[in-house]
DNA sequence: TCTGGGGTCCTAGGACCC
DNA sequence: TCTGGGGTCCTAGGACCC
């Protein structure tokens, strides 16, 4: 059997450079994108990281930085980084077949029987994307994918001596970026289970690789246990072209600011069930239950905390948005207690289904099929024109409860009104 | 004052069954 | 007085990812 090749190809600091695609005069400055409801920092260009902005910093802290102009901050502009992410994917597929898209600005690619040396096809992917796109990508290449996320990390750590490319194969250059990359940089080891790793004097990917995989698993989990016999060239982990349907679809915001009406929960809910529905359908499923809770705030919590949820089960499963929507208000009445100042709403759906999958139930009405089309235009329409240009009429133009987005960019690749504009 | 949103997988513990 | 154990299903919670 032919060895497994893997890259993993992964855009560097992809919101801050979807941002300076369209804005060259931000090239060298440091850049960087806020979550949504501008309440931190998500995304730092590399001039940013040097002027010791954390990941995760609340924009409070950073406001004075811009105010003074010594970086430029963005509110997250979702519509742009989706739609440059598709192009850098269709980039990447002409010059290699095989692909898992694994994140908006990550892909694996299976590079067995494509001609060596890889690292020079990695060279070429990264110029290709760079030329069509305007975005710069990092290229890791390993046998086991949780090698190639390290090398894709080295190759981005030390970019003076890879150029943002690095082919791990080599067994000199393997031992020393393991043994020169922290523990917190192996893929599935996050914050909890670095210290515990740490307090046992594990602190290098390297010593990961020689632990007992047994005795991870004893003291760990199944996990670690398999981190470790990746990074030690075995892989457990395969390529999915496919991409599953998802088995839980989650639609939740903050709010803009502290909600105390029941009427501006009512449209908020409303307005994130119709958003949930709209990506049950895009996958073809049909949901069985729906999931809706609230909260207040976390901080300060000067009118007190209160957080419920209530879990309703559909009669029929369904993907129309009347339907859910009709139980998610109903679970809402169920919930809602005056005098909180609410932050946050969320409706999930769960216990989802195929549609073709759904047993008949005698007890059920019928599948309407003028519902499905009604759903199927109103997806129609919203696609071509934009989210919520058709909506439910609770839903109004311009909510009390909105998010923040006081630095948005232009969507300037997905609106015609907002066409980039040269001159 | 202010700290995202949307996912996945695993584990532990309780209920229930035979 | 003795008072099983293994399997399954469900749920909540934890940890991780980007």
């Amino acid at each position: 059997m032919a060895e497994s090749v893997l890259a993993l190809i992964d855009c560097n600091a992809f919101y801050c450079s979807c941002e300076r695609v369209f804005r060259p005069d931000l090239a060298q400055r440091p850049v960087v994108v806020l979550s949504n409801n501008d309440g931190c920092v998500i995304a730092r260009s590399p001039e940013a990281k040097r002027l010791g902005i954390a990941m995760a910093a609340p924009w409070f802290q950073v406001r004075e930085l811009a105010r003074r102009g010594e970086v430029e901050a963005f509110s997250s502009n979702y519509a742009l980084y989706g739609d440059l992410s598709d192009r850098v994917m269709r980039t990447l597929a002409t010059l290699v077949p095989r692909l898992e898209r694994y994140s908006i600005d990550e892909v694996f690619a299976d590079l067995a029987g494509l001609p060596e040396p890889l690292d020079a096809l990695g060279q070429r992917l990264q110029a290709r994307v760079q030329k069509w796109t305007g975005i710069p990508v990092s290229v890791g290449i390993a046998g086991t994918k949780t090698l190639a996320k390290l090398a894709n990390a080295a190759a981005k750590r030390w970019p003076a001596r890879t150029g943002g490319v690095l082919d791990l194969r080599d067994p000199a250059v393997h031992d020393w970026v393991l043994k020169h990359s922290p523990i917190e940089d192996v893929w599935g080891v996050g914050r909890r289970l670095a210290a515990r790793l740490r307090g046992e004097g594990i602190t290098t990917a390297w010593e990961l690789a020689g632990q007992d995989a047994w005795s991870l698993r004893q003291r760990y989990s199944v996990v670690l246990e398999k981190t470790a016999r990746e990074l030690r060239g075995l892989a457990c982990l395969s390529l999915e072209e496919l991409e599953a349907p998802r088995q839980t679809i989650c639609s939740s915001r903050m709010f803009g600011r502290r909600q105390y009406q029941f009427g501006a929960l009512a449209e908020a809910v409303a307005s994130y069930t119709a958003r949930a529905a709209e990506k049950l359908r895009a996958q073809g499923s049909l949901c069985r239950t729906l999931r809706v809770s609230i909260q207040t705030g976390m901080h300060g919590a000067d009118d007190g905390r209160y957080a419920n949820a209530a879990l309703l089960n559909l009669l029929a499963p369904s993907d129309d948005t009347r339907v859910l929507n009709d139980q998610a208000q109903a679970g809402l009445r169920e919930i809602f207690r005056d005098g909180f100042g609410y932050a946050k709403a969320e409706v999930l759906l769960l216990d989802l289904c195929g549609r073709g999958e759904v047993a008949a139930d005698l007890f059920a009405a019928a599948p309407d099929p003028a519902a499905a089309r009604l759903m199927a235009t109103l997806d129609a329409i919203n696609g071509r024109f934009g989210r919520e240009t058709l909506r439910p009429a609770r839903i109004p133009r311009d909510p009390a409860w909105q998010m923040r987005r006081d630095l948005l960019s232009p969507r300037y690749t997905t609106r015609l009104d907002e066409l980039w504009t040269v001159g």
